[in-house]
This record gives structure tokens, C-alpha cells and sequence, in this order.
DNA sequence: CTGAAAGCGCTTACAG
DNA sequence: CTGAAAGCGCTTACAG
């Protein structure tokens, strides 16, 4: 049995199917009466326009396709689920798809959008600049980037003050007596990840401690990277007391590595990561991490694309400050080591080619 | 400007609209020659067939609807993950909604997933049958249901196979001597629960343990509710020396309250989750746990759901065992505990109604 | 206030 | 092998 159209009401009702149209849409020309015995009739007989055929007419289709590298990162989710919040409130409908990074990926993820016809598309820690570039110039689809990872300017985006936050983040380290501190990043050339280490270089800068590179480790954003990472760290001649880890994820492994290598979180090292996930409370000691409203920034994302598509509104980009939230993963460091302390490790000279490669990006 | 349609690309190669059309579909009675040269043509000029002019004359969407309660779970997210990577092969796109357990936000998605006509709609871990079953029956959308939480048999559905996992979650503990075993659930009267304690009384009942209503208590599903649960379960007399969570977020909770309570995991208190999430084998200890081959059941759901619409195949129930993962937060119980052991505790009034419930569902 | 008509961008019998 | 025609289910000027 086939969903009931306008024309069936029509019969029904007597009327034309323009009239049904107008009546379902609330256009006030059509009279009261017979407006309403439409619209009960459209309710008894369970009626639900084609948004097919409408979005034929009205060339809007009322969605948004959300591109994240992957659904399983519950930052990626979070995001999500703010973006499907804000555009379930204007009635848009969200297509979710993974990218994977894969580029075959993307390109049929990127083409399925184009023959859907989304209003517009919310790209979610990607390199943006290769596939999506072209979306947007040869499509004319509104993009909007939430921390963009490529570097350089978009016309429209959300993202997490990354070198502020970051700053803080090893700023409280210091605080704490800590000289010796690390940074576990991303993958190396990603925007986040050389904004973080900028920060990170900042903080060290501002208290005069000495930069040094074997202290700058890269992970791959998660559990894994990040453990691989903190075990090279582990292994120096004088390794850190403290480590500020690219994110959350990439601080579970390092967490991980710390106590399989004996050690103790956070007598012997303490450790920051960057995001508040919501395990980070629950990890073991709580994680002091940097929070991103990552609920508010995929609302925000969803809203300026909304206002582009709809008030043909200017495009903006949005900044969004990070908040510390001191858990218990980080402690004073130890008097004996601060003591110990004299100079910076010497560097070695492979060394420096990755905090180099960071510098120049940032 | 305004997207390429087939009557622009029929005007620049000299035929009929009819004949682009059939070319771009790869009809074999168009002429070779003209349908490479219209198939270069439409890629020069980077044609994207509309799919909502499509659909209107095929009458279907190549959509799916997915319905989570709310992708910020891990265990949503692993099953979306699953159910997007089939759909892209099969050049399905896929809409999220979630639901938040809300009957209006359900009410609005059903809705929009009713208008934009979507293939099918495949709902995880949702009180099936209230909202949904007014989709399935009025609009003959086929519906696929992934761990349904409603009791009753649907036509289609992937489920875990949750009495016999639970049952070797608790002999696990019963063969490390744990006598005194608690199972901490989800909120009574959701499928899942009901059938995970049937299995955990099953393993009681097989060993000879005498079955204590005090050692059921009952969360959300979530951290919070894990560990106020824990903490009921550790104010009693004699508190239970294992507990087997309902899922992995609970014994999350569970774990925490442990620690807060100052006791150890496993030295103190065992503990087995359920799902394997990612992050508990990060958690420390690791958790032993009963995975869910989460992604896997996704794709499942979504293959299911696909077979009923393209091949018109008929509906299945499947049922997917677990797996019994593990890890270090189990662990034999202490001698002088196991000893002191002898009687059952002694059960209160109140307690009962709790395990009646789950019984009377099972 | 209402209806007839055109058209959105496709697919698909039906003729030739 | 190709084209003209009809139609999918809507919206929206255009007349009345």
C-alpha cells in the first residue's frame, strides 16, 4: 500500500490538491474551515509529505551531512550529538558518515552529499583543504569546519583556542614546581596538534625553562600512539616528571605506560590531557585535562551553518576558549627531582627534527 | 549558479534527455560511443544526479534511518560505526537521530525519517515497541531492532545473546571462588537486564550458590548509576567479594565507588563489565568483560535490513554470542573472606521485590 | 478564497 | 539505438 499524496487528500476532501497544499502548509489564504478539515483528514489518514518532492520544488532539503573521521572517537560523538541536537530544533535531519581519513572514503562520502543535496556540510577534525575544497568551490555548498586541521584560514569554523588553552595547561604544571615536562602529541603537521605544542612552547618560554626536544614525543591521538609515545619518554636519561598530552585518548595510553613501567601517577609523573572526555573522570587517578564544550562547539557549528543557508547570513569564525579542570593526575613534583634538576637534558641531534617540523607549522 | 541537470548535459551532446539518463544508468541499448561521450561530458562538468528526483520515480531512497538513544554512548557509537561502514558499501547514506529516550523527540524522529522515506529504519537499545511499532505498521517501513529493550519478539532484530553470556560472566566468578556475587544492573524491566540476570541466577543456580536478594541492585546503564549501586552493595553486612555489572559504563561507576571506599580491585572486589568497550582495557585494572562484537552487530543490522529491501528476503532473528575477555579486575577470592563465608545473608522484605521483577520478565 | 497549469529532475514504458 | 510523453509528489505564480 502506497503512503497516501496530496491528490488522494484532495479526492477526499473535494478540493483541489493546491488547496491541500496551502491548507498543510498553513497558508492563511485558504479558509478556516476547510483548512482545518484538511489537516484533520491528513492526520487520520497518518499523511506525511514527500520531502523528496518538496525539496524538488524548494531546491532545500532540510539537511546537513556531518563528515567525522570516526564515530567511535567519543569527541567526534560528542560533537555529534550536539549538532543532531541543534538540527533536530530546526527540523534538519543529519547525515553521519566516517571518513575514516581514508581519501576513497571521502570522495564517496563527499559525492553521496552532493547527489542528497544537503543544505550544507559540517566537516568534524579533518584535514579539510584537499576533497572538501572542492565540495564547497565547485558545489557552492556551505562548509563549516570544527578544528579544521589543516592549517590555514576557511570561511567558516569553530575551534578550540588551542595555543591558550594549551598554555594553561603547562602553566599549571609549572605551577606545581614541574621544569621537566613533556609534550605527547598528534600526528605530526596537524593543526590542533601544532597549536598545542605552540602553547606548550609558550608556557616554557614565559618561566624560562629551557625547550628541549627530547621532550617532545608524537602519538597518533590515541590510547596506542600515546602509550608508544610515553614509553619513549620513559626511557631518557632524565625522563619527565610531567606530561601534557594532545588529548585524552592519547593520555589513556600514556596513563597506561606510566604504570606498567612501574611508576606511579601522580607521585612519580603527572600527567594533562586535553578534551574531558567523559572517562576522564573515571580514569584512575581522575584526569586533569582541558575541557572543549564540545556539545556546545557541534551546536555552534550547526547554528552558523543554519544562519548561512537560511539568513544568508556572513560566515564567522568562532573561537572557543578551553577551561582547565585540575583533577587529581597531577600533584607537586617531587622535591628529591626538582632538586636534581640542573640543566636541561642535552639534546640530541636527531632530536630536534620533530620539534622543528612543530615550530614551523605553528 | 544552479547544478548541472540531465536536460543541461541532453543540450550539450546533442540527444535526448531520455538518452543521458540512460547512459549515465550504464543502459546497454545506448550507443557505446555517445554514452562515454556523455558520461565524459557529465564528469567535466561534475553532474550529481539529484537523488530526490530520483527517488520520487523509484520510490526509494537508498537511506537508512538509525535511531540511537544517544550516540554519545560508546556502545551506540560502535554500532553505528558498523551499520555506516555496511551502508556506504552499499552506497546506503545513513541519518542519526537521537532519541534521548524521550517519547516527543522520538515522536519527532520517526516523523522525519516517515517524510524523508527512508528504506528502513534500524533502532538500538530502545524500548522498541511503543512509538515504533506505529511506524512499522502504518507506514510498512521495515524496522530492524538491535538489542531491543522492550520485551516481546519482533520481526527483525540482531541481538547479544545475553543469558549465556551472563552466565559465563558469573562462572568466571565462580571458579575464581567467589561466592558472595552481586549483579549490579540497569534499570529494571529494559530486555537486556532481565535477561543478563536470568543468566547470572542461572550460573548461581547451577553452582549451588544460594541466590541473595540483597546482591541485586539496580543503576542507568551509566557511571553515575554503577556506582551509587556499588555503594548500596558496599554498605551491607556483608558485602559481595564480586560484582558482575551490567555493562561496562556501570562497572565504570562501580569501580570508582570501589576505590573511593578505599578497597582494591581485584585484591578486594572482582569485577566483569559487559559490551568490552574501548576503554576497558584501558582502565586500571583492565576489565574483565563479555565483548560484544558491537560493529559487527551493526553491520548485521544494517545487511538484515537490506536484504528485506532489495531482495525482498525474509526477516530473521539473530542472536550473537558473547565473549568472555579476560582481564585483570578479576581475581580469586581471599581465603579468610571465602572462609568466613557460610550462610546466605540474611534477606530483607523490601529486598525481594527487586529480584521478583527481574524474575517475573525473564 | 480556489483551481488549473507549469515545473522541479529524474526514470521508464511506448513508439519508431 | 533514440526520442517524445507521462508521471513521481510536491509548490507556486497566475487567473478567476
Amino acid at each position: 500500500m502506497k503512503r497516501a499524496s496530496i491528490k488522494d487528500l484532495a479526492r477526499i476532501a473535494n478540493v483541489s490538491h493546491s488547496t491541500v497544499s496551502r491548507a498543510l502548509s498553513r497558508n492563511p489564504l485558504v479558509n478556516q474551515a476547510t483548512a482545518e478539515r484538511i489537516r484533520r483528514l491528513a492526520d487520520e489518514h497518518g499523511y506525511r509529505p514527500s520531502a523528496a518532492a518538496r525539496s524538488l520544488v524548494t531546491s532545500r532539503t532540510a539537511t546537513v551531512g556531518v563528515v567525522v573521521t570516526n564515530i567511535t572517537d567519543p569527541f567526534a560523538a560528542e560533537v555529534v550529538s550536539g549538532i543532531e541536537e541543534a538540527a533536530l530544533e530546526h527540523d534538519y535531519s543529519v547525515f553521519l558518515a566516517n571518513s575514516n581519513a581514508e581519501p576513497a572514503r571521502e570522495v564517496k562520502v563527499v559525492r553521496s552529499f552532493e547527489e542528497r543535496r544537503v543544505d550544507g556540510v559540517i566537516v568534524t577534525s579533518s584535514r579539510v583543504g584537499s576533497v572538501y575544497a572542492g565540495l564547497l568551490a565547485k558545489a557552492e555548498v556551505p562548509i563549516v569546519l570544527l578544528n579544521n586541521q589543516h592549517p590555514g584560514e576557511f570561511l567558516h569554523s569553530v575551534m578550540i583556542a588551542n595555543p591558550e588553552a594549551a598554555t594553561e595547561a603547562v602553566q599549571h604544571l609549572l605551577a606545581l614546581g614541574h621544569r621537566r615536562i613533556a609534550y605527547v602529541g598528534d600526528r605530526l603537521g596537524r593543526q590542533s596538534d601544532t597549536e598545542r605544542f605552540a602553547g606548550y612552547r609558550v608556557a616554557l618560554d614565559y618561566a624560562d625553562v629551557p625547550f628541549c626536544p627530547e621532550y617532545v614525543v608524537h602519538g597518533d591521538g590515541k590510547p596506542e600512539g600515546g602509550g608508544a609515545a610515553m614509553r619513549r619518554l620513559l626511557a631518557l636519561d632524565e625522563p619527565p616528571t610531567a606530561v601534557f598530552c594532545y588529548n585524552d585518548m592519547t593520555a589513556l595510553g600514556a596513563m597506561r605506560a606510566i604504570r606498567d613501567a612501574g611508576l606511579r601517577i601522580p607521585e612519580d609523573v603527572s600527567v594533562v590531557g586535553f578534551d574531558d572526555l567523559f572517562v576522564a573522570r573515571y580514569m584512575d587517578p581522575p584526569l586533569t585535562t582541558v575541557r572543549q564544550p564540545m556539545r556546545r562547539m557541534g551546536r555552534m557549528a550547526f547554528e552558523t551553518l543554519h544562519s548561512l543557508v537560511s539568513d544568508a547570513g556572513s560566515g564567522q569564525n568562532i573561537k572557543v576558549p578551553g577551561e582547565l579542570i585540575v583533577r587529581q593526575s597531577t600533584a607537586p613534583v617531587r622535591k628529591e627531582i626538582s632538586c636534581n634538576f640542573s640543566t636541561a637534558p642535552k639534546s640530541t641531534a636527531g632530536g630536534s627534527n620533530v620539534s622543528d617540523s612543530n615550530i614551523s607549522g605553528s
